[in-house]
DNA sequence: GACTCGTGGGA
DNA sequence: TTCCCAAGAGT
């Protein structure tokens, strides 16, 4: 029985346990001199950022697929990674992607910077990625501290005070087990452990490599830790899209802003989203709608949303409103959001 | 510190 | 169905 949690127990389960990932150089290969590409940990990063491994995959194998190099994404247009971005989420995340890689390319010499605190600076890099980056791409002594770490370090010193006032305090304590030796592989280490074994709900304490050392395992209280401050209830909001279809087979799309939600993504034209009906909205093209018999329903991370979707053919000559028609060529379901992806499919099931 | 900002999977 | 939550950042 161990007092301390060692780094080491850590590292030695990692070497065996490591989770494969496209973006990831195990401890194998890295023990043979093979470094990881920082634009390819960059990416992953940002695309990991409260979104899980199984979903970030395919994105990050078709964005390094299409654009391999750093300089290469400075040189993307935006509607093209926001289009393939589409579906991931927090899109902000993809604004800030594209806004990066062009500071990087045009102003750093394609080279990102190697230190957390020059990695801080960057569009898009918060404390977590700068940590993440700067010890996994470059093997720098950094601590990261995501929801993995988090729960670990909440755990292992059986900490109850809740998140988010935890953070300072769980943060010290990740800082002091952050080993000199390997923190690239450390840094990994924690969060696979936090992903496979010292998981939310059903923690397998019996295989843990820390069990020997966790406070909370000892007082059985590791299931109900990391405490948390309760959250709001999700209001309902009430909506109304507008697909119209040219009689070539062009649709009506809009480029949402780029503040707010879905900033920067494209979407068919519509109301306001409110939680009460919103009296009247301009019609984006004029035209004989049809409302579909079945309302699309979608929950975003701080409301629940019923979307009224509304249909219209419309002759050639007719001039919208509101955004612009994409010729059906042009026009890929899957550059839209999850939202307007599930609007556009009802009208599919007529 | 409190809000905003997506989505899909699992319990 | 509903809730939780996942390698957070920006304002």
């Amino acid at each position: 029985m161990r007092d301390q949690p060692k780094a080491a127990d850590l590292l030695e389960w990692y070497d065996r346990h490591a989770r494969k990932m496209p973006w990831r150089v195990g401890p194998a290969e890295r023990q043979s001199g093979i470094m990881p590409d920082p634009y390819r940990i960059w990416m992953s990063e940002i695309m990991l950022q409260q979104t899980t491994v199984a979903a970030v995959k395919d994105y990050f194998l078709r964005f390094t697929e299409r654009w391999p190099t750093v300089t290469d994404l400075a040189n993307a247009r935006d509607e093209d990674v926001m289009g393939e971005w589409a579906g991931l989420g927090y899109y902000a995340r993809a604004r800030n992607l594209l806004k990066c890689a062009r500071v990087v390319a045009h102003e750093l010499d394609g080279v990102f910077p190697d230190t957390e605190t020059g990695l801080r600076d960057l569009p898009g890099i918060g404390p977590y990625t700068a940590a993440a980056v700067a010890s996994i791409a470059f093997d720098r002594k950094a601590t990261v501290v995501d929801g993995n770490v988090e729960r670990v370090m909440a755990r292992i010193y059986d900490h109850h005070t809740p998140l988010p006032a935890a953070k300072p305090a769980l943060t010290e304590f990740a800082d002091a087990l952050t080993p000199d030796q390997r923190p690239g592989d450390y840094a990994q280490a924690v969060m696979d452990l936090g992903a496979t074994i010292c998981t939310p709900k059903n923690p397998a304490c019996g295989i843990c490599p820390w069990r020997s050392a966790c406070r909370a395992r000892i007082q059985g209280t590791a299931s109900e830790l990391p405490k948390k401050t309760p959250k709001k209830p999700k209001p309902i909001r009430l909506g109304t899209v507008y697909i119209a279809r040219r009689v070539d087979g062009a649709y009506l799309l809009e480029r949402r802003p780029d503040q707010g939600l879905l900033g920067g993504m494209l979407g068919w034209p519509g109301s306001d989203w409110a939680e009460t009906a919103v009296p009247d909205h301009q019609l984006p093209i004029r035209a004989e709608w049809k409302e579909l018999p079945t309302e699309a329903r979608h929950t975003f991370t701080h409301f629940h949303l019923r979307l009224t979707v509304k249909t219209a053919l419309v002759p050639m000559d007719r001039k919208p409103k509101q955004g612009d028609f994409i010729e059906l060529a042009d026009f890929r379901p899957s550059d839209l959001p999850t939202v307007f992806r599930k609007a556009f499919y009802l009208t599919k099931d007529l």
